[in-house]
DNA sequence: TAGATTGTTAATCGATTAACAATC
DNA sequence: TAGATTGTTAATCGATTAACAATC
């Protein structure tokens, strides 16, 4: 269970059935079928089936799935069950979005510390998160357990910036620069590519036609 | 070339040669073989050349692949020769950030209007995007040419809200809120959610203990 | 021409779906 | 018990990699 091999594919699919079992709780459902929530989802039943075997069984025949179960299950899969601290490295628009945003707190995950150039920001506050000046990160994230830090800062300086986290200590990377940042295989990192994103939208617009 | 069926994998790969070929072009490399490419971008040469033969030759023989032409060949592919109108619907933080980030303007997307229920709003600007409150949105959508619609709003409104952009004429959805739209499958939705995106990190954090 | 590197076919690998025996 | 539905094996499908002939 601890130690057999689940594929990417296996993993990425995880957190949407745990959206969706989130869901079915929220509407009081006990129970639930593969081929009940393969219609909701948009899977086949045999892929649910399958997916939820890589981690034994959780379901029970003749009944299905109960939906809190299963739910609490994903979660500790996910790694769900504790806090994970995260650090924003880059005041912008997009590292100030992430740290307005609450809704990453009810799943664990806390900004504790942003961090920018600008020195005037300094001392200030984006929603609960204090802000620091950069040249403090190294002493931030050497005393504090920082496990993620969100990178929301031009391309130039991110593989940098991530190369110096890591050796701080920082487990994993969130990078929303749009840049590759070719960190050693061990380190953990998470790409937020919104421009490929869009461009992904702008070739099937294309398509339609 | 236009009609051949191009699996989701490839098109899933393409902004991310375009974006190392834009680089490259940055550096002055006129000519790249797949091999090298491959070694840049850490993929395997042989399907470097599967994915670009999907739209005909790129290359030639004994030399590999012209830097630029193939840089302009992708964007056309990706359909980045033409503007794309980019509504934003939701003022909050990831709306702002959107509207504020003027970097996807140099690829062709230009976010023309952002629309929100905070009739305080009303008039005031974005970086370069003027708001306006959702009751002008169904005029301004069928007035105006607008090819994408940000959805940047909470999940209860958000698949609501698309089925009307949708019937208003908008072609595709670029959904940031944690909710699947279900809309006919002929409309084309490009999902960001970064919560799923956190929780896979948080899955691999737990593995590397 | 000789060397390099593509374009493309064939082989392999992995992921998805179908089917059904096990069992609640 | 009979019906339902899982867990799991086998079949299919698709994507990736390897290999090499074509050709610049």
């Amino acid at each position: 269970m601890s130690d057999k091999f689940i594929s990417r594919a296996v993993i990425k699919r995880l957190p949407r059935y745990y959206r969706y079992l989130g869901e079915l709780m929220e509407n009081n459902i006990e129970r639930i079928s593969s081929k009940e929530l393969s219609e909701r989802m948009k899977v086949t039943a045999s892929q649910i089936r399958q997916d939820f075997n890589n981690f034994g069984g959780f379901g029970q025949q003749g009944y299905g799935y109960n939906v809190e179960y299963l739910y609490t299950e994903i979660g500790k899969i996910l790694g769900l069950t504790k806090t994970h601290n995260v650090i924003i490295v880059g005041a912008g628009n997009v590292g100030r979005a992430l740290a307005n945003y609450a809704d990453f707190g009810k799943r664990g995950f806390v900004f504790t510390a942003l961090f920018d150039i600008d020195i005037s920001l300094k001392g200030t506050k984006v929603g609960d998160c204090p802000v620091f000046h950069v040249d403090d990160m190294e002493s931030y994230v050497k005393e504090n357990d920082v496990e993620i830090a969100a990178l929301t800062l031009p391309k130039n300086n991110a593989p940098e910036i991530a190369a110096k986290l890591v050796s701080w200590g920082v487990d994993a990377i969130w990078n929303f620069a749009p840049v590759d940042l070719n960190l050693p295989d061990d380190v953990l990192v998470e790409n937020v590519h919104l421009a490929e994103s869009l461009m992904r939208l702008s070739y099937r617009i294309k398509e339609k036609d």
